[in-house]
RNA sequence: GGGCCUAUAGCUCAGCUUGGUUAGAGCGCUUCCCUGAUAAGGAAGAGGUCGGUGGUUCAAGUCCACCUAGGCCCA
């Protein structure tokens, strides 16, 4: 037989095998006969061996031998034992047996009735008593054991050989796996309820329901309770010499059985140890036994201990079992064990309904965290660097909550940019405005329905938010509902807002009232999230009006399903799909935005329905005077492309979809489109399938015009713009010019966005006086000038490259 | 050794439940545009054997099997 503990032979006290293998009795070249198992043979004799006979492993059964050593006492021991765990991939196929320091061994030797005896003192070292290496630690005693196996001529082979051992997380001393008497609770008496008390949670990630917790729960062994340690807490039995046991369930009973009032004694060590009673059963002096209680117990007791239940029950009904749990995932037979088990024992139900069960946090490179390797990165680090909201944000919604992730400082500063600070800004700008405009939020205020399109577009999408964020906290998804809640303001800020705001220079009750009420949904929304940023915004902007002091005494935001509109959200989309083509087109054309285009053409499914507000957004977005449908227009300007559909003509055609496919390519693609627009169908010609009917779902038809325009197409919707520009478009481009180099002056003189300016401009190019002509009153009313005058004057100058002449501004005092 | 989870762009992550032919976002990088809330915003570009192998299917990042690597718990 063979070990890497050599201090547990002289504990030997059986060998197993495994019944159904096969074993050998061979002679070695040297002539000594032994027993392996037979397909381990070869690798153990490499210099050769004859088989003189062989016999399965049951064969063996309580055959006696002789033991290594001889340096302890173990009576009625010491021959072969059958265990269906042995294997014979290592080793030699027999396993040395030393109940009291291992479970595997344990557990087959008292199935053959054999003693346990432990010749270790608790304190790792040998008794005293015994012969060779009496007082030695035992890892210690391996040198000296193996030199007297070799002397006595056991020794077959000695090796090293590489295994993992168990030692102290703290001080790195070698582990013993030692057998001693515990208390147990009969946790596998409850087995069954355990089982349907997991049935009624719900887990998240579902997987660990009946994963890694189910599984612990179907292989449940009884719970080991005692802990031979000082500190804990007492374990409340009594024991006389006669073995007889009380359980104390409080100190009045201790009190009663004592004979004498103790409820003043400190119940821990070592004043509880002080207190003995009469024996209820015998008379006899009962004294506390040993053991303290693990103190897992008392993490799972917390449900109703943190109240002083029974003896306090205070609102205990009330608030169990709890909504739910969050802790990381090591915990499956930690805490959410024990808080499950003792419920069920104690109140038949498990301490908590629902589970989320957080994956760990890794370091930059996605090795756990830990003092050892030096890793770890402090939260409070990351608070004081980020804001505690940030950090909480990026926790919540900067990936799975139940998968480990990696956390450094540059994805949480990305998470303030992106978002925290988007929001903070959007909440800056209505209250600028609020404030300029005297607009008061508990004011009338235009119905939802009477407002331009773009503010029921985005009440809208706020009530879409809150909705699907409600949703998603439901699932206790927080991922998702952050994503959402990013969406929503990224869309608020970066297209409502922008799309707004001469509406907001101009103190628009509709549109203030508007961006207030997407502010409070989304703030109450992100309170869970980021509690001390909304809390601020809260008091600034909506305390007053709401009646509620603090976001986190507001209620949950409540959806209003009529103010949804599921249309909007996607003529909207179309809208801003139109929009990106357009700044693509405008990039590629290489005519900057600044400068108007006369016309655009627009070829997308569903364009032609868009109201003229909707399409009104493209033309004031891409700078263009009109955005019409491109069908309009003459069709020999057009160019057709036509693919195929393969979701659609998949479920259709199945095997002979490519066939389709291919056809529809080779078509001619002008003629097919014409014919699916005026009938509603076309054929096509597919091989070995011969005809085959088209509909307009499958196919995808990107138009676009030939010639002289500006395009961009992408998944069958395309615009082209018109890039001729006349003098009046020029000028206007040039106005623009104007007022763009004004704000920037405005701006660089640090003059406030309300400041009212006087205009001075002088020009000997003919061009430019007719520019300022048409345009003096579209330009003062952008820059806030209340007068315009042509001639030399100002005191701040503005530079405009392509203006030829001299333009300066004052701010009115 | 067992159970469960994870692997997608240089980095952090979506997408996988319900398979569909140009695989997305942000950060970083290059070029350009825009700017009257914004440490912002927009466009184009570079950057991907969707860990590997095999299978199912007309079609696989997505479904199945196995393997490899990492994580957690247990032995």
């Amino acid at each position: 037989m063979w070990t890497t503990t050599p201090w547990t032979l002289v504990s030997n006290t059986a060998v197993a095998v495994k019944p159904t293998a096969m074993y050998a009795v061979v002679r070695t070249v040297d002539g000594e006969v032994l027993v392996v198992a037979e397909e381990l043979a070869a690798g153990l004799f490499d210099e050769g061996f004859t088989v003189l006979d062989r016999m399965p492993g049951s064969a063996l059964e309580r055959i006696a031998y002789d033991r290594p050593f001889t340096l302890v006492d173990i009576p009625d021991a010491h021959y072969v034992i059958l265990a269906d765990y042995v294997t014979t991939d290592d080793g030699s196929g027999l396993v040395h047996q030393a109940p009291a320091f291992g479970a595997d061994d344990l557990v087959s030797c008292r199935a053959y009735g054999l003693p346990v005896v432990n010749p270790v003192r608790p304190d790792g070292h040998f008794d005293d008593d015994v012969p060779l290496i009496g007082g030695v630690f035992f890892k210690k005693a391996d040198e000296a054991l193996v030199a007297m196996l070799d002397a006595s001529g056991r020794l077959f082979r000695h090796v090293q050989y590489e295994h993992s051992y168990p030692h102290c997380w703290r001080c790195h001393t070698p582990l013993i796996y030692y057998a001693q008497p515990s208390w147990y609770i009969r946790t596998t008496a409850i087995k069954d309820d355990l089982i349907a008390q997991n049935e009624a949670t719900n887990w998240f990630p579902s997987t660990i329901k009946h994963g890694r917790f189910g599984d612990w729960l179907e292989n449940n062994v009884d719970w080991a309770l005692s802990r031979n340690r000082y500190w804990g807490t007492p374990l409340p039995i009594w024991r006389c010499e006669n073995d007889h046991l009380v359980a104390v369930g409080s100190m009045a009973e201790l009190s009663e059985l004592a004979g004498r009032d103790v409820s003043a004694t400190d119940p821990h060590r070592p004043y509880v140890d002080d207190i003995t009673l009469p024996c209820p059963t015998c008379s006899a002096v009962a004294t506390r036994v040993p053991e303290v209680i693990d103190c897992w117990y008392d993490s799972g007791a917390m449900p109703f201990a943190a109240v002083g239940y029974p003896h306090e029950s205070g609102d205990f009904a009330a608030q169990y079992p709890a909504d739910f749990i969050c802790e990381a995932i090591d915990q499956t037979r930690g805490w959410f064990y024990t808080l499950m088990a003792i419920g069920t024992l104690v109140f038949e139900q498990s301490s908590y309904k629902n589970v989320v069960c957080l994956g760990h946090i890794l370091d930059e490179d996605g090795r756990k965290m830990s003092k050892h390797l030096g890793n770890v990165l402090e939260p409070i680090g990351l608070m004081d660097d980020h804001g505690a909201d940030a950090v909480r944000w990026f926790m919540l919604a900067g990936g799975s909550p139940w998968q480990a992730r990696r956390v450094g400082h540059g994805a949480i500063a990305d998470v303030v940019r992106k978002t925290l600070l988007t929001y903070w800004n959007t909440v800056a700008f209505q209250s600028l405005y609020g404030r300029l405009a005297e607009w008061d939020p508990a004011g009338p205020a235009p119905a939802v329905a009477d407002r331009p399109v773009i503010d029921r577009w985005l009440i809208s999408e706020a009530n879409r938010m809150n909705r699907d964020v409600d949703s998603a906290l439901e699932q206790f998804d927080t991922q998702r509902a952050g994503r959402l809640i990013a969406t929503f303001i990224d869309d608020l800020s970066n297209w409502y807002v922008r799309r707004s705001r001469r509406r907001f220079w101009d103190g628009d009750p509709a549109a203030l009232a508007t961006l207030h009420e997407a502010l409070r949904i989304t703030t109450l929304c992100m309170a869970p999230f980021t509690p001390f940023i909304t809390e601020r915004v809260w008091q600034d902007l909506f305390a007053s009006s709401a009646g509620t002091d603090s976001v986190h005494l507001a209620s949950w935001p409540q959806v209003d399903a009529d103010l949804v509109d599921e249309s909007l959200a996607h003529d909207m989309a179309l809208v801003r799909r139109i929009v990106e083509l357009g700044r693509a087109a405008r990039a590629t054309s290489g005519v900057r935005t600044r400068q108007p285009l006369g016309r655009a053409l627009v070829s997308a499914p569903g364009w032609a329905s868009l109201s003229a507000d909707l399409q009104q957004q493209v033309c004031d977005e891409l700078n263009l005077v009109t955005a019409a449908a491109l069908d309009t227009e003459d069709a020999d300007l057009v160019e057709v492309s036509i693919k195929a559909n393969f979701r659609a003509l998949g479920s259709r055609f199945g095997k002979q979809t490519p066939l389709v496919a291919t056809a529809i390519g080779a078509a001619d693609a002008t003629a097919l489109q014409s014919a699916i627009r005026s009938a509603g169908a076309a054929q096509v010609e597919a091989a070995e399938l011969g005809t085959v009917t088209i509909t307009a779902d499958d196919v995808v038809v990107t138009e676009t015009p030939r010639e002289g325009w500006a395009v961009a197409s992408e998944g069958g919707e395309s615009i082209a713009l018109d890039l001729l520009i006349t003098d009046e478009l020029r000028r206007a481009g040039l106005a623009r010019e104007v007022v763009r180099a004004v704000q920037e002056a405005r701006k660089n003189a640090g003059f406030e966005v309300a400041d009212r300016i006087e205009l001075w401009w002088s020009s000997t190019d003919a061009d430019i006086e007719h520019m300022w002509a048409v345009h003096a009153d579209e330009i003062a009313a952008e820059v806030l000038a209340t007068s315009v005058t042509s001639g030399i004057g100002g005191e701040v100058a503005v530079d405009v490259v392509d203006v030829p002449g001299v333009i300066a501004i004052t701010r009115t005092r």
